[in-house]
DNA sequence: TTACAAATTTCAATCGTTTGCACTTTAACA
DNA sequence: TGTTAAAGTGCAAACGATTGAAATTTGTAA
């Protein structure tokens, strides 16, 4: 790779020192206005820029956050990286992927390579493996700073973003049932995760508020399109089946919709269903989906000016207390209901 | 933030010098069993970790590939970086990823960032909006090695992987015709791409192998979701609507779809459908969408590949003959044909 | 004991930039 | 002309790790 100009090439055309170029750069007050004009005249013509990884060592930051996530193909997570990324370049910082792929491993030699790579701060929202939380205190335990976000744990000292999982739960199941439906069926994420407990008790709620009983055996654990599809096939062939269904997220609901239609029933005439996302296929599925919008791009954003506000007060080390953020969800209202 | 343990708080405790425990932690022939023992040993126990900044400096390298595209959100896109993170990650490279969200202004800054960050080399699929390349020449001019992916342009002295657009739109066209359509229309990409090119010429040659003559009244410029719906409720109407259609992505491809469902028209029976990518969303609509399987994941491996050899074989700067790569395509045949 | 080689270890420079302090120049005033 | 303060520059250390060369220690044989 060419050499690039430093500062010294600089200082040495022009017979100064390092100091005095460095001090000419940045407009310090001891320089002569000539000398800073001639360094900033060289400076220009030369192209020199400076070396930011001179400047990380120097002063121990490396102006970039690390980013790790399960699978950047979902729509809901590419949004929120989308949001991320909005406010890191609004604010000179770098961004640093890495995915989990929803393995617990992966994400631990992840939280190692965000340690090396020196980044500032850790955006995290964790694989549906993890429950063994010590990789992520060892980040803290480091003192940097961590945000959560979309999948969050309690048990750790760090901040949360997330979507106010109970209250779009609570609204699509509301929804469900004033479009008439009694026997309505919820496909669950794992329950270890703080949103498969959040949305499950959403829907618990809206039953409870309109008298409708709780039946166990209408919660399935399917939170994927094949999982769905299986779950759905098996649930509308008895001879009960229920007529409305949320999902814990869009391509559970799509994939229940397909399998309506492929057992012969019409949606919403005979099932109405209801996602969680608001993906774009949720837009593009047939009949359109009727979901939760998550809010992924404003998600992200939050997440991020959270870390930054934490990276800027990192003087203020007294009494850490982890701030809990809530963003509301919507509900969009389309035809499958 | 907690100061790391660094190999000199490791001399001092063990009264060595740093060069010696430098030599202990990667067995240096020249340091004593005893020595190099101790100095494992202390090391393990106090949790030390290389400082990659400070190595960063020395070796002029970051181990750290900057990644320029559109936009995360593209199926097609976030196929790519899962790629290319894929690739990354077993070379032990960190990912920076910088979107330029279609905007020319945004993608030069974005080589700046690039820069400024000292990435060891650059992974890019400029904007559409992008015409002047000379950003991305400074880059080389630099001595940064780049590589091109999906958007490309042979004028600049950089590899370049891409799919087979031309086969791609070939075998679409080609089904379609054999399927017994006898008018095609193409919704197609900004034709200062080459992919826009590419596959209109697939198209082209498709039709002439068949004796179909080429109508300039069948290609429109179509290639988001919101035009192409507006292109096919004003291509449909006429009365002498084609039946078969190529677009240039799946996301065209399922507007058309929806606007002829909308109009009254089936799928596949009044007209039949292709896309291009093969995106999740296409799997999903109905009818199915019969797609070109672009291997996203696959061209976002070979680019990173491609870009790591370059890496590795720096010495070598006689004579850089830059090298193209080209993916097949799949065409994956679904219900929408 | 001396000499010499081999085995270990340390020194010092390097990467590029910043910054407290010391130094030199300039100018002004007595 | 000498004194002194102000203005402008330079020195050197620091960030953390590496590495060629120099220095030290150790071992061995005469």
């Amino acid at each position: 790779m060419k050499r690039q100009i430093t500062i010294k090439d600089i200082a040495l055309k022009l017979g100064l020192s390092t100091s005095t170029v460095s001090r000419a750069l940045k407009d310090h007050p001891d320089i002569s206005p000539k000398t800073r004009a001639a360094v900033k005249e060289l400076a220009a013509l030369l192209g020199y820029r400076p070396n930011r990884i001179a400047l990380n060592l120097r002063n121990n930051s490396t102006s970039t956050i690390g980013l790790i996530i399960p699978e950047i193909e979902h729509y809901f997570f590419s949004a929120i990286i989308n949001g991320i990324e909005e406010v890191a370049y609004k604010n000179d910082y770098s961004v640093m992927v890495f995915q989990s792929n929803e393995s617990y491993k992966r994400e631990v030699i992840n939280t190692q390579a965000v340690l090396t790579n020196r980044v500032d701060g850790v955006l995290v929202s964790f694989s549906k493996e993890t429950n063994d939380f010590s990789h992520f205190q060892k980040l803290i335990d480091n003192e940097i700073p961590v945000v959560f976000f979309d999948r969050v744990i309690d048990e750790l000292q760090a901040d949360q973003v997330v979507a106010d999982d109970y209250q779009g739960a609570f609204l699509a199941v509301n929804h469900l049932i004033e479009k008439g439906c009694k026997r309505i069926a919820h496909f669950a994420a794992p329950q270890h995760l703080a949103i498969g407990k959040s949305r499950l008790s959403g829907y618990h709620d809206a039953l409870l508020k309109h008298n409708i009983p709780f039946d166990q055996s209408l919660v399935v654990l399917a939170d994927t399109f094949d999982s769905a599809r299986k779950s759905a096939h098996d649930i509308l062939r008895r001879p009960d089946y229920p007529t409305g269904f949320f999902a814990v997220n869009d391509m559970a609901a799509i994939a229940i919709i397909k399998e309506a239609k492929h057992l012969g029933l019409r949606v919403p005439e005979d099932i109405k269903v209801v996602g969680f996302e608001n993906s774009k296929s949720a837009a593009i599925s047939e009949p359109e989906l009727t979901t939760v919008d998550q809010f992924g791009f404003e998600l992200g954003r939050e997440a991020c000016q959270l870390l930054l506000k934490r990276l800027k007060n990192e003087e203020n080390e007294t009494s850490f207390k982890p701030i809990k953020k809530v963003i509301k969800t919507r509900l969009v209202v389309r035809s499958s209901t």
